[in-house]
DNA sequence: TTGTACGCGTTATCAC
DNA sequence: GTGATAACGCGTACAA
């Protein structure tokens, strides 16, 4: 009924325990016929080490954790994805956790990873970054912040030059000849959105053009947000002539508030989305968006990760990745006087 | 320099380290004043337990692993999303395996996993299901399989129930008056692309209409195989006039494709997906699929390891939960003469 | 080349 | 109530 360890192994093969511990991991100190022998029996015994009792031992747990704002959104997979193909190439299990964009649950599971003696962390979308400087010093486990940072801590980050990117969506839109442009934002606080803003506004002061109040509303980066949001700036007396939305799921459900509303995209109105998720090629039209390598950067975050592990040294870095500007038709010059077909019945 | 452990506050609050281990777990053997002396001790020491010493002694890691075929598909997210919502509720914490559908690195995972001695496994979308009845036996860890499974086994499993979901999309094709319907599936082989398809053919053969070889294709589980997959129906002597999908990424890839080629969905061709992921609704059209509870799939393969944990009974489940037919705009019926723009020149 | 003894940080089982 | 002491399953230093 007992699971087989180590010490049975040992007394099948009559040897003692570490010298089946060496043989198992080819330690070139034991006779090759001996190591031979004490493998096959291993197998046949259907031995597996214990690989928390070796972490307890070596203080090394082989675990890395990764704490997300959600798990649904294809964005966070994708990062995930790149940080756990190149964690399990180099032998790492990674442990996953959900905090719903809830500062409470990033530190709680943070805290939670620290009692795992996970080897490394990195936090997505961290509402809380700022917080981690002085938990750093107790907890002495290696952080990285991916898409937030906070330059002044003393742990590392890679993110998107959110800033830059966006402003080059929002000229791309003034190039184009609009003027009204709408910016339509989450709702969590995350650092993005903030950052993302700033680029929206640069790009408008850069033009010369007003800010509207009025042209800078709130979704939830979901459809659903970016289609209700969209209602909003459709009723507006003077709609926009433009949106630049915080992501591409809030860009997807604008495109369907402003089909459901009789105009079209990108005759009357021009969208610009955020991400280049698999769905902006495929929407109708097809998005123009910032593209965000994403799977890239979750396998930087490992990269940071295993150098911080390898060298004792705590240089932090704080990588800043272009965003690419990606054209495609859901951008338009701006016609002399868009029109609703709800006004002009199918004109 | 080193961690702080329970035989550092022990030393700090001049008792034994056990009684530390009581008091810090709320054990009414200690005297209530000393358990309040150690505990604010052990927090201004900033002592945290090693989870993986408790789990050493009480052989219970309070870790479960989640085997995917892709981090990146939203399908997986969502299924990861609930349980791991539930596991955390319940104090376990989540490990994550892509395996890329790759039957060995599933294998791999599930070893390693075995080794790390976690609680449970669940794996989603296996391919090697039928092998872990024997595997199970010298495992002795309970397994839960999402999206596949082997009825004869010895573990426990919830899939959507595939063929008769299917049976019914193809049957609303049907019942709108089509007659040439094709199949995208995928091409890993995958259970669940097995039982669509037989699901699709069930539903010709009880109309008695013929299953013509060249209209059952495959894509990718992918928009870009989705596409080219539509590409090559449409260039067909006679195209289908309604096209069944895997899932609602190839669909969506389908919609492209038809748009391409200047058709009109559903004017001219009906298009039905499957999972009724959130895209789904913010399609153009709005997509016809069918529907599957992912997050509260992910939910209850949690609660069957709960169950499991609980109960010593090794009482296996086979759940079906019945998929649900969501009509959107993206099917309709069979018009007289479906007509290509193309032929026609803007008709 | 192999074995002995010890320690990793806990919890469990006894004593007292 | 509390404290020794023994596990848990491994790796490592040192001795042989």
């Amino acid at each position: 009924m007992k699971r087989v360890s180590i010490k049975d192994v040992a007394k099948a093969a009559r040897v003692s325990h570490p010298t089946v511990s060496r043989a198992l991991r080819n330690s070139p100190l034991v006779k090759a016929e001996t190591s031979e022998r004490i493998r096959r029996l291993a197998e046949t015994m259907g031995y597996r080490p214990n690989v928390v009792a070796r972490g307890l031992v070596t203080c090394k747990t082989w675990t890395i954790a990764a704490v997300v704002t959600t798990l649904a959104d294809p964005f966070n997979g994708e990062l995930l994805s790149g940080l756990e193909e190149l964690a399990t190439d180099r032998g790492y299990s990674v442990f996953v956790a959900n905090c719903n964009a809830d500062p409470d649950r990033e530190i709680k599971a943070v805290r939670l990873f620290q009692e795992r003696r996970v080897d490394g962390i990195v936090v997505m979308c961290s509402r809380v970054g700022v917080l981690y400087g002085p938990m750093l010093r107790e907890l002495r486990i290696p952080i990285i912040l991916v898409n937030s940072y906070y330059p002044n801590e003393f742990f590392n980050s890679i993110v998107i030059n959110n800033p830059d990117a966006s402003r080059q969506a929002v000229q791309h839109l003034i190039d184009l000849g609009h003027r009204r442009i709408a910016y339509i934002g989450d709702q969590y606080g995350l650092q993005s959105d903030t950052e993302r803003f700033a680029g929206y506004r640069e790009a408008l002061e850069l033009a010369g053009l007003p800010l509207s109040p009025e042209l800078v509303v709130n979704g939830n980066g979901k459809a659903d947000g970016g289609q209700q949001a969209t209602e909003r700036l459709l009723a507006l007396p003077t709609p926009p002539t433009a949106l630049f939305c915080y992501n591409d799921q809030t860009a997807l459900g604008a495109l369907s508030a402003i089909r459901h509303h009789g105009l079209r995209v990108p005759d009357d109105i021009s969208v610009v989305g955020f991400d280049d998720l698999e769905v902006a090629s495929y929407a109708h039209p097809p998005l123009t968006t910032v593209r965000q390598p994403r799977k890239l950067m979750g396998r930087m975050a490992m990269e940071m990760l295993l150098n911080l592990f390898s060298s004792r040294s705590t240089d932090q870095s704080h990588l800043k990745i272009p965003g690419e500007l990606i054209v495609r038709e859901s951008t338009a010059p701006l016609t002399a006087a868009p029109k609703s077909r709800k006004n002009t019945k199918r004109g």
